[in-house]
DNA sequence: TAAAATGTTTATTTAA
DNA sequence: TTAAATAAACATTTTA
């Protein structure tokens, strides 16, 4: 699939695919995608037999067979002599035939035959080599993994190595149905296991080693290409590179950083002690953190810079005392404290910054981050797992809605997760506080620049406004201006209305229910574009505003207060300048004296906690919201473009459009509008389950395995049984969270949240789901998973202790 | 004064 | 449909 060059990882999902793209006929990789879809090439010559969908039989003697009972699920039955290629080639064909329509998920179980094993199966069907794309990012993977692997992809231990020990050094033991470890060799010389555990491996392969894989297809491409197409290589690199990959970005001048301009904004901003940076320090920040920037992208970067600097409004520009000087700062309400240090954790103290996205941190510290929420308020319980925090740990960094519009996420983990080990903590929220204390309070002698026109250029967040951006205003402190009364009454009365919209009891202003039952005002459209007067037009509109208690959002009314209230008190000093009208689209700047420092009204706080403290007791407040538009006006103080529309999202009975909304509203629509801090896209509170299209659960465990290095073993202590009755009896805990809890911070209870399936497994019946689901999704080979499931054995008077697999799986019979 | 830098806005494309 | 990236036009300001 072609991937964007401008889209940073973060906000892609990943699309794995088997990387076996272009793979010679002769291999055993599985068929490629053939015109209509479907499975071109079998291992062994042979098609799978498309007689019969519920007993398919592939090469090797593996068969396919429908689950009994869970949909989208597949067994794959696997004798005993089957090897490696065999396997895969069964499961690709297998889902490549099906389509993405067909199952996603298949249940691997040996074949428990009985019959001597062959020592090694590799050979079987005089295959032993893997596809050599195959191997080269096998080869990649396992080094990423610190693992000396030879790229030739006979010598990733199909051949001289014995394939167990091959498979045991690349992969953690994998469990397999009917398979047991010798007790007293210890090692199973098992085809099967190798395969199965190749087959992981392969899924591993799939995530990290097609990364690699690009990555070495981008080196090769770098010298050839032009800026653009190598950033889109290196974006796909990226999409799929783990986290831990070798291959950093940083240390990669052709690396594009995983972050979004505004992202990258931010961080430099906060980088400084004063949380403020002219354009060309941020230029210079960016081409210092991220050497991509400096050689390899286009110039544009620069204009997309500050495109994004003006496109948000987050981001403030202020001026030095004597105006000549422009700093942009992040507004405080906005203003996460994110920096480069905070997304990234040093794996070693003596090595570059890699990529590491915190998430490890915030796995292992979780449970603190539980037992900061008092009650836990059903957090504990809906903890997802590793792969799941995952991605929603990596949208706490993500520079769209959810990264700054929704500060709570971010101070709800900051404390305890954005703190790099070993470093000093960023102590973010005094860091914040501070600076927003400096922006409310001292303000630094900074005048404060407004952007354009607050209420007349920019359209309400909830009325679609006239755009009459070519008819505002200017004030500005060097001359001075005929005051006007009326306008200091009417700034007055912003003031106070300001005051009542910030005030800590605030809700959502009669006239807000009004528009939203209403739909757009109508004072707005018909707001006056007078030619001579637009300071007439001006006060007139801010005035239409007042009077209708236009739910202005915190800061950009704040920043109107500014400018009202310098009006009402300085307009001697203050000159209007009419804009000229030569269609200028240049941000309208409101300059105040520096004598004149805007005091604010905010209440006490409330007004500037940068969203901390706000987010952070909410955080505290476990009970249930007992007034839901108190919190959307806690999230009010944020009034950014696109978080007004989430706010839109939630709001009750709105009548504008609005995106629909995800997730169903409750039953009875007892909560209209079920405030949440976080956003729409998931963030670090919504724990629901992450589904894939066509209802498929995508378990966190889906990607805990690709936080799950190579070195890691996820499997180890995983027992091997004999019989489904065992399987089940050994139901410990250790089984039950295998894998996951291989990860020394993985969430225990989160392991019961790996699927959809586990918690019916592990409640409702006593089938089992764990570990290995090969996901064929997208025509890849993404993720397995073990998944057991019985529901013969539900009842507990099962009393089969030696029922074999073949007893319950008649296709092994 | 021209060029460069900076700032604003719109439009388009792309991926999710 | 939306967010982000990108390009571009244009205006304004700064600098050489």
């Amino acid at each position: 699939m072609r991937t964007s060059p401008r889209r940073p990882l973060i906000l892609k999902r990943r699309k794995l695919s088997l990387p076996v793209e272009d793979a010679p006929a002769s291999h055993h990789s599985a068929g490629r995608d053939e015109p209509d879809g479907r499975c071109k090439t079998v291992p062994s010559g042979r098609q799978p037999s498309d007689t019969d969908a519920s007993a398919q039989k592939f090469p090797a003697g593996i068969k396919i067979v429908n689950h009994p009972t869970m949909p989208n699920t597949q067994l794959v039955l696997i004798p005993k002599h089957a090897n490696i290629q065999s396997i895969i080639a069964a499961l690709t064909a297998k889902g490549k035939e099906c389509g993405s329509s067909g199952p996603n998920k298949f249940i691997l179980i040996s074949g428990g035959d009985g019959t001597p094993r062959p020592v090694c199966s590799q050979g079987e069907h005089g295959q032993t080599n893997l596809d050599p794309d195959i191997g080269a990012c096998v080869t990649k993977a396992v080094d990423e993994g610190k693992k000396s692997v030879s790229q030739d992809p006979e010598d990733v231990g199909m051949e001289d190595d014995t394939p167990l020990q091959t498979v045991k050094r690349l992969v953690p033991r994998l469990i397999v149905e009917g398979e047991r470890e010798n007790d007293e060799g210890g090692a199973v010389n098992c085809a099967l296991d190798e395969s199965l555990t190749n087959i992981q491996w392969l899924g591993k392969m799939s995530s990290d080693g097609l990364g690699s894989c690009n990555v070495k297809q981008e080196l090769e491409d770098k010298e050839n290409q032009a800026p653009e197409p190598e950033g889109s290589r290196r974006e796909e690199s990226f999409s799929v590179l783990p986290c831990s990959s070798s291959v950093s970005w940083q240390d990669s001048i052709s690396e594009r950083p995983p972050y979004s301009y505004m992202a990258m904004i931010q961080f430099a901003i906060n980088s400084t002690d004063r949380k403020r940076m002219t354009l060309k320090e941020i230029y210079t920040w960016i081409e210092d953190h991220f050497p991509y920037f400096k050689h390899i992208a286009k110039p544009g970067w620069k204009n997309s810079i500050r495109h994004n600097l003006s496109l948000h409004d987050m981001f403030v520009r202020e001026t030095s005392a004597n105006g000549k000087i422009s700093f942009w700062t992040i507004h405080p309400d906005a203003n996460r404290c994110l920096t480069l240090d905070q997304v990234f954790k040093s794996l070693d103290p003596g090595s570059p910054m890699q990529v590491q996205p915190c998430e490890a941190q915030q796995k292992r510290l979780l449970p603190e981050l539980q037992k900061s929420v008092p009650g836990g308020n059903g957090m504990k319980s809906e903890v997802p797992g590793g792969s799941g925090l995952t991605e929603r740990k990596m949208k706490l960094l993500l520079p769209r809605v959810s990264s700054y519009l929704v500060p709570v996420q971010f101070l709800l983990n900051q404390p305890f997760l954005q703190q790099p080990p070993g470093k000093t903590p960023l102590s973010p929220a005094p860091v914040c506080s501070a600076s927003t204390a400096d922006w409310t309070k001292s303000n630094e002698r900074v005048q404060i620049t407004s952007k354009a026109n607050l209420h007349v250029e920019e359209p309400s967040p909830f009325l679609p406004m006239p755009s009459v951006k070519e008819d505002t205003i200017a004030v500005k402190e060097e001359a001075a201006s005929s005051p006007v009364k009326k306008e200091e009454e009417e700034a007055v009365h912003f003031s106070s209305s300001y005051t009542n919209l910030k005030s800590p009891t605030r809700k959502l202003p009669d006239m807000q229910a009004s528009m939203l039952d209403e739909g757009p005002s109508p004072f707005l459209p018909l707001l006056p574009v007078k030619e001579e007067d637009p300071f007439e037009v001006k006060n007139d509109c801010r005035f239409t505003i007042l009077k209708e208690n236009v739910p202005l959002t915190s800061w950009k009314a704040e920043k109107t207060f500014y400018a009202a209230k310098s009006q009402a008190r300085k307009i001697p000093d203050m000159q209007v300048i009419r804009r000229r009208e030569s269609g200028s689209r240049r941000k309208q700047r409101l300059v105040l004296p520096c004598a004149e420092e805007p005091l604010l009204v905010f209440p006490e706080g409330n007004s500037s906690d940068s969203g901390l403290v706000s987010d952070f007791s909410f955080l505290q407040e476990s009970q249930p919201l007992a007034h839901p538009t108190e919190q959307s006006c806690t999230q009010d103080s944020c009034s950014f473009k696109t978080p007004i529309k989430d706010k839109l999202i939630k709001m009750p009975a709105s009548s504008t459009p609005c995106k629909p909304i995800g997730t169903a509203p409750p039953a009875g629509g007892s909560e209209p509008c079920r405030v949440t801090p976080l956003n729409k896209e998931g963030g670090l509170l919504d724990f629901s389950p992450v589904r894939f299209p066509r209802g498929t659960t995508l378990t966190p465990f889906k990607d805990s395995l690709e936080l799950l290095g190579f070195s890691s073993p996820p499997f180890n202590d995983i027992p091997l049984f004999e019989s489904p009755r065992q399987l089940l009896n050994n139901k410990s805990p250790d089984m039950t969270s295998g894998p996951f809890t291989s990860s020394p911070t993985f969430e225990p209870h989160s392991a019961k949240r790996c699927s959809k399936e586990l918690q019916i497994g592990s409640c409702t019946n006593r089938s089992l789901t764990e570990g290995l689901v090969l996901d064929t999704m997208n025509d890849s080979l993404s993720k397995i998973l073990l998944d057991i499931s019985f529901t013969g054995l539900e009842d507990d008077d099962f009393e089969v202790d030696n029922v074999s697999w073949s007893q319950l799986i008649p296709e092994l019979r």
